[in-house]
RNA sequence: GGCGACGUAGCCAAGGGGUCAAAGGCGGAGGUCUGCAAAAUCUCUAUUCGAGGGUUCAAAUCCCUCCGUCGCCUCCA
């Protein structure tokens, strides 16, 4: 049994989902008017991991992460640029698949657009102003009356009348009730326009997520994720919204990540305290960056800074090396069979993430097994090693997406540069051991300082001396 | 102001009434291996879990107080 914690009942519960073995996902995705950072990442690769977990201990998954490809923000950007909406929006949606793929997180089964969603989006406000749970104001805007869903704020923990009394919110005269929230924006001038029932306009913030979730996974889908700081008030709206709509809340569970904080804050484009994914996987390498963001549990905030980013990235090229090492020896590891060791160890970490998701515990029991394929290969023990190796690389490393390439951060690529300096290397390597059968160790050192300042770490195994591009 | 989370070794981070003299990663010390290194491996590196009270046969784990950090309440993943 799979438990996860839902932010809607604050408890850890066993995922029970509408369909047997079948998990339906939504995770809000990002607003594209910039390149994405760490800060976006962090949901998408938590819910890619949490999906491949699921489909390795047998689930269907149908997964959906939308793009918000119209807001003030992408309008802004394309004001300032003096370029259309459309072509920010595009722009970076193509950069988003650019970097996500950088992380090595799949495509999920579905990314809607908000703006391909539009005729959905003006049904299902109409519907919902036919009952009475939305309103046009004289000027063209529509807005969702907060008042007639019961039970609104208890996602977030809210008290409407806590809420009203913070008069934080919007203070807008054309609004019923200053909680109120809109549905659809009536057009200023230059602003780019959809035709609706009343008025040339745009669509309001919540209503997409709500209207593409339930056109692609349908009235209530198992999960819905996102970052924590979506739950007040998006995820509150979005149920309100189903439940004017389908008289039900659009999911069974409710999964929320904890914010990356840099600097002090929550990482966030207004604040400018933000690093980007494809510099961070520049410097930190894929595996090193997935490995950090699994370091932490997802629900807790983690900090971003250096020293533990460098860690994982340390700690993956240890992987990388072990792993490396066995697949010098076996080109073509075939298929272990199952033993008890092996079984234990899939065991411990299936449970791992089988409470509420827990990848640090999981990786503890992944790092117990890199130590014992290095024990098997120093014992020669290859059949323990490709029992080993298949659970790093083919399962563990599987399920979390990481250890899919060949090394993290070195490339070893055989191009013909690659082949020149292979032979240059191999050349040295054989002077240095001819000092060493003749003991002229210091010329041998030598040599070997010299590589290593290029770089090149020299590694004397008992199969001969061996290298490696660091 | 309201709601919520958290404070565990040098750093990162699990655990969440007894099996914890507390997993794992990074770092550090020492051993094995090596001509020496490197890599790998082994041992050690928190008698203690922010501080102070309390409950209990038993607490890092529950309760209270205090100190500190952070999130949400506004666009945000």
């Amino acid at each position: 049994m799979i438990y996860i914690s839902d932010t809607l009942t604050k408890s850890k519960v066993p995922l029970e989902t509408g369909q047997p073995n079948v998990v339906k996902m939504y995770v809000c995705g990002p607003t594209v008017y910039n390149y994405i950072h760490i800060g976006n990442a962090r949901p998408m690769v938590v819910f890619d991991v949490f999906r491949r977990f699921l489909e390795f201990v047998g689930y269907k998954v149908v997964m959906a992460q939308n793009f918000t490809d119209i807001d003030d923000k992408i309008i802004n950007q394309a004001n300032e640029w003096g370029v259309d909406w459309k072509t920010v929006a595009d722009t970076f949606i193509a950069e988003c698949y650019h970097d996500a793929q950088l992380l090595g997180i799949r495509t999920a089964n579905f990314h809607p657009r908000t703006t391909d969603f539009v005729e959905d989006i003006i049904n299902a406000i109409a519907k919902m102003i036919d009952n009475d749970f939305a309103y046009v104001t004289p000027n063209g805007d529509a807005y969702f009356s907060v008042r007639k869903v019961n039970d609104y704020g208890r996602l977030s923990g809210k008290k409407l009348d806590e809420l009203r009394s913070g008069a934080r919110v919007d203070v807008n005269e054309l609004k019923i009730d200053p909680l109120d929230f809109v549905l659809w924006k009536s057009a200023k001038p230059g602003e780019p326009v959809w035709n609706s029932p009343w008025g040339k306009g745009r669509p309001g913030w919540h209503i997409e997520c709500s209207v593409m979730s339930q056109k692609l996974l349908g009235d209530m889908f198992d999960i819905h994720g996102g970052g924590e700081d979506l739950i007040f008030p998006h995820h509150e709206d979005e149920i309100a919204q189903s439940k004017a709509l389908t008289g039900k809340p659009p999911a069974r569970y409710w999964m929320h990540n904890g914010m990356i904080i840099a600097r002090g804050d929550k990482m966030s484009k207004s604040l400018r305290n933000t690093f980007m994914v494809r510099e961070a996987v520049r410097k930190f390498g894929k595996d090193g960056v997935r490995l950090f963001l699994l370091s932490k549990h997802y629900r807790s905030p983690m900090e971003f800074f250096d020293a533990p980013l460098d860690d994982s990235s340390k700690a993956a090229a240890r992987v990388h090396a072990t792993l490396y090492r066995f697949t010098e020896k076996y080109n073509y590891p075939l298929v272990p069979k199952y033993d008890e060791e092996m079984n234990d160890y899939q065991t411990r970490f299936i449970e791992a993430l089988s409470d509420d998701f827990n990848t640090p515990v999981a990786l503890s029991v992944l790092f117990n097994v890199v130590r014992e394929l290095n024990k098997a290969m120093d014992d020669g023990n290859d059949e323990r090693a490709l029992k080993m190796y298949h659970l790093i690389k083919r399962v563990f490393g599987n399920m979390l997406g990481i250890f899919d390439g060949e090394t993290d951060k070195v490339q070893r690529v055989e191009s013909e540069e690659m082949q020149t300096l292979d032979t240059l290397i191999r050349g040295i390597i054989e002077m240095r051991n001819n000092f060493r059968k003749e003991k002229q160790y210091e010329m041998a050192d030598k040599l070997r300082n010299l590589l290593g300042e290029s770089k090149i770490r020299l590694v004397d195994t008992p199969e001969g001396t061996k290298y490696e591009l660091y």
